[in-house]
DNA sequence: CGAAAGGTTGAAAAGCGTCAAGTTGCGTGG
DNA sequence: CCACGCAACTTGACGCTTTTCAACCTTTCG
């Protein structure tokens, strides 16, 4: 068991052989990979219950850091491969929790791929009031998990425009700032049909 | 076994139920997403030897369709699942292969969520040249297995802004327009260069 | 209390999407 | 076989979005 403290700390590393099999007790867990041309791309954010560090072909492609305080378990990957043949379930499991990772790449992929800088965000915080340790249903408060160098990386964009997105969802009175980390959601039906909007006006037509 | 000719052909539907899974012996499939705002998203290409038409909760997320004549197996899941019992590397198999799916979805996060257009087709050009059955080494000819709306929904643009990365890949020497589907390779590593540059200049920098 | 990190905002430049129009290529029907 | 017509492809000009550069403010922590 690790038991992290503030701020973020390395669990593994893009390259490093794959030794362990995380999961995620308490806190956030950002999974980032560094591209080509050498800007970091936040690939996803874990919540607890999350599995992370599946290796490919031994290794591990992304990296994985805490961003605050944070329980960690994990356990290496024979000792892992013994309690699956233990007990099936385990590894039927761990099958389900990779199929939704994959799902949620493919949303991520639709959301990249089509949304501007403002749906981006106003998809996040959807997504993010689903997790319980981070939305108070009853006073409509989120609770970002994030400073605005993570949220653009995560965005696909810069500091700049992830801030630019916070002031018009504001300033369409679908959110409210209260600190840099925490925001009121005033209208979630808003930032729905924000969703549903063209990315600016109108896209080819035809098709086939 | 089917057989298709020419056009796209339907091969499943977002939404339908899963009932069976899909081989390609030849030809190109499109997998695609309709996004809540109405526009398509082509999450990917599928060429000879993927299989698709995985289910999630008993039915397809996404829709396949070829893209030119295709000689594509199906055989229906409860069939499958005989044959996994059967023959375990089946199933094995299956799993590789949903892995790999799972790789190209956070290639295509990354790509999307960094790029601009131009590296885009950039990147897609080079997936492409590891097709045996589209890029001919000897002379250095790619074919394009789509056409411009398929490609703008690909790479999450428009038609429009496809065209100009050609313009502008033509421009830079990297390749040669032959016809609207056939494009000559004439600088290889300037295309994977292209991949090491920012998306405009420098983006921000300190971390953690 | 001071320094450093994170957050916020303005102005100018570049990329990208939109409107509009013209060209090419291919299939069909004459 | 040729001509026609439609669909796909291609390009120019304009405006909005986003990025970049630079500066200032706020919070946190030593």
């Amino acid at each position: 068991m690790l038991d992290f403290e503030r701020r973020g700390h390395l669990l593994y590393s893009e390259g490093a052989d794959a030794r362990f099999l995380y999961f995620i007790d308490e806190g956030i867990v950002r999974i980032s990979r560094c591209a080509e041309n050498g800007r970091r791309q936040i690939l996803a954010f874990r919540v607890p219950g999350d599995i992370l560090g599946r290796p490919e072909n031994g290794r591990y492609v992304n990296s994985a850091e805490t961003v605050g305080p944070a329980r960690i378990y994990r356990i290496a990957w024979p000792r892992m491969q013994q309690l699956m043949l233990i007990e099936p379930r385990l590894q039927l499991h761990l099958l389900m929790k990779a199929a939704d990772d994959f799902r949620q790449a493919e949303r991520r992929i639709m959301t990249l791929g089509q949304q501007n800088v403002t749906q981006r965000l106003a998809s996040f915080i959807l997504d993010l009031m689903r997790v319980p340790e981070l939305f108070d249903e009853q006073q409509s408060i989120l609770k970002l998990p994030v400073n605005r160098f993570d949220l653009a990386d995560y965005l696909g964009t810069v500091t700049k425009s992830s801030e630019r997105a916070f002031s018009r969802l504001e300033g369409e009175g679908f959110i409210r700032r209260i600190t840099s980390r925490t925001i009121e959601i005033l209208n979630v039906g808003g930032l729905r049909l924000l969703l549903h909007e063209q990315r600016h006006g109108h896209s080819d037509t035809s098709r086939l």
